[in-house]
DNA sequence: TTGTAAGCGTTATCAA
DNA sequence: TTGATAACGCTTACAA
């Protein structure tokens, strides 16, 4: 038998390696790995010789090496949208790790963050490292990534939104239902001259939200072309932006109703700049149920999203998937959302005591 | 010549390998890999045929495979803290991302967020992933992680603050004289009466400001003993409880140092929920420089933390290190933190009016 | 139940 | 400058 003539660069710290645990207990580097990876097909007394010679070495199996040769990296991407605001991400975010680790997967987190970030990059990792399955939260993917997303050929499961054109199990809020909520809340304190700050054009969330807005004026007979529509983007920046709109109607609406808490606050922000107040001169809702809202002055009233379910409903489809069960992609898990009533809303006819 | 046999399990959708563009270019898998790797120890018109062929066939190199020959993945760990608040890192992953992207680096996150995450998922991934670096963002790490960060011979680099007990090349903010800010800042308003609400216990940036705070004290001639520290969490429930601390005082403070944004606008809500106001009855000042403090009610006086600089100059001290450079352990980049005065301060003077 | 050995897709050494 | 080929460390079909 031919010494084996070591090629290639020199490791410069040589890790242990399955054959170094073979040698120590006395079998075969195959025995190992079945021994670690299914230990019930490996004789007890082997199996017990493998442990310990792991545990003295302290071999920990080169997941790229496994990687290469089984085909699956055991890594689920987690796509999260551009500026996502953690105060609402990290709760979902947390509740998928969870349900993924304790499965024995990791996730990665890409985000399509940054100006430089066209997506390349995210493309060549789905791709070319192997990603067992991808995680799309509250995205829009890019025509670009689309493309390679959905022709990696690994599963693909929708948080928070759908994607659109593609038909993918997906886990979403009774959006529209919420956006009712929150119209009739107001309409309830007596509002009828409501405005809408929008998030992003055309984004799931907000068609549905903004279709639940306007069937409740419909169907309290309050003309939705009159209700003034304001294009936000989700963050404070443009809730304030409405405000400065508000401010220069000649007819001011009494209540408004937001898409996101950011844009809430923003919007508070800015007619309080102005010299009026909320909730006396105007009604406010926002929308998510971030911490902050219940922080900040006045409390903000607002949908509650159950995040800890949006993402473990999502993670779980995931790893049904993952197991080879046939979900189907027209598979649509809504969850509730719910209305927490808080100070940023009054009767309008308190308002003229 | 023996046809191969294939073996293990089968490929579901054959993706395109380094001897397919081989073949369609007429060269063997050795050029291909030069071609793209080391384009000018190839020939012009071999070079030209091989990216014909890569791009005509739509090949991307599988960085498993690659990773598992050349011993590195071109893969950063970033570290990021329990709990951490996006308001205030993502500019700075952003940052580090945009870095370390351009220099053809793949960043990761890992946080040590869920209780079910003692770190063993993280010490593997260090180990098993071929991790070629490690940025600790503001975090604390855990003594059974910091073995396997430490012993895993690749570069690790601490942002935001100093990682106890091993000496790594470091960016952070130059935190005392930031909270000597602060406090000078309060007391230049005439309050003399101060309260200090603290990160968490012994954490690095949490002893460079208390330290801060209680030497501008000293030189002011004011006895810190008399100053009441709350032990906080930078967390926004800690500064309401400091806030129900405060309420309780007989003899309360007029001015309120915090050690982070949030703790602040916890402690406003808190007070205000009493029927106190700030700034009339207790001027506050926060730390990190979030969005939110602009938009709060009142805008919230605080220290603006450069953070993009924070997470590039990171970025790039990693990449020094991956370049070969011998960076030394002891490597301290601090940066200027700036006064953001606004509306949660005032001085006392104006208060007694 | 166990061992042998092929092969995952790349890079890098060596010889030409 | 190029090609043949040996690893990288692991899993797994197959034979024993």
């Amino acid at each position: 038998m031919e010494k084996p003539v070591r090629r290639g660069r020199a490791t410069e710290k040589t890790a242990v390696t399955i054959s170094d645990v073979a040698k120590a207990a006395g079998v075969s580097t195959a025995t190992v790995s079945r021994a670690l990876a299914n230990p019930a097909h490996v004789r007890a007394d082997k199996r017990a010789k493998v442990l310990e010679a792991v545990a003295r070495l302290g071999y920990a199996p080169n997941e790229v090496a496994r990687t290469l040769r089984a085909g699956s990296s055991r890594m689920i991407l987690i796509l999260v949208p551009p500026h996502y605001n953690t105060s609402f991400f990290s709760t979902i975010l947390d509740s998928i790790h969870n349900e993924l680790a304790s499965n024995g997967y990791t996730m990665i987190i890409g985000s399509l963050e940054s100006p430089t970030e066209d997506g390349r990059n995210l493309t060549s990792l789905v791709f070319t490292r192997q990603l067992d399955g991808i995680i799309v939260l509250a995205c829009t993917i890019p025509s670009r990534l689309q493309h390679s997303v959905f022709d990696a050929g690994i599963p693909v499961v929708s948080v928070c939104a759908e994607v659109g054109g593609h038909s993918i199990p997906t886990v979403v809020l009774n959006d529209e239902e919420c956006a009712v909520l929150q119209a009739e809340h107001l309409i309830s304190l007596g509002h009828r001259k409501l405005m809408y700050v929008a998030g992003i054009d055309g984004d799931y969330n907000e068609v549905q939200r903004y279709s639940g807005f306007r069937k409740t004026l419909v169907a309290n007979r309050i003309d939705p072309q009159l209700a003034p529509r304001f294009q936000g983007d989700y963050r404070m920046q443009s809730g304030a932006a409405a405000a400065r709109t508000f401010l220069e109607m000649a007819d001011r609406p009494t209540g408004v109703v937001c898409c996101s808490d950011e844009m809430a606050i923003g919007f508070i922000r800015g007619i309080t700049d102005a010299g009026l107040s909320c909730p006396r001169d105007v009604s406010v809702v926002g929308f998510d149920g971030i911490e902050y809202t219940d922080y900040f002055e006045p409390t903000i009233t607002t949908i509650r999203q159950p995040r800890s379910d949006l993402g473990s409903s999502g993670a779980r489809l995931m790893l049904r998937a993952l197991a080879g069960d046939k979900v189907p992609t027209d598979t649509r898990i809504v969850l509730p959302g719910e209305l927490l009533v808080r100070r940023s809303t009054m009767s309008l006819e308190t308002e003229s005591v």
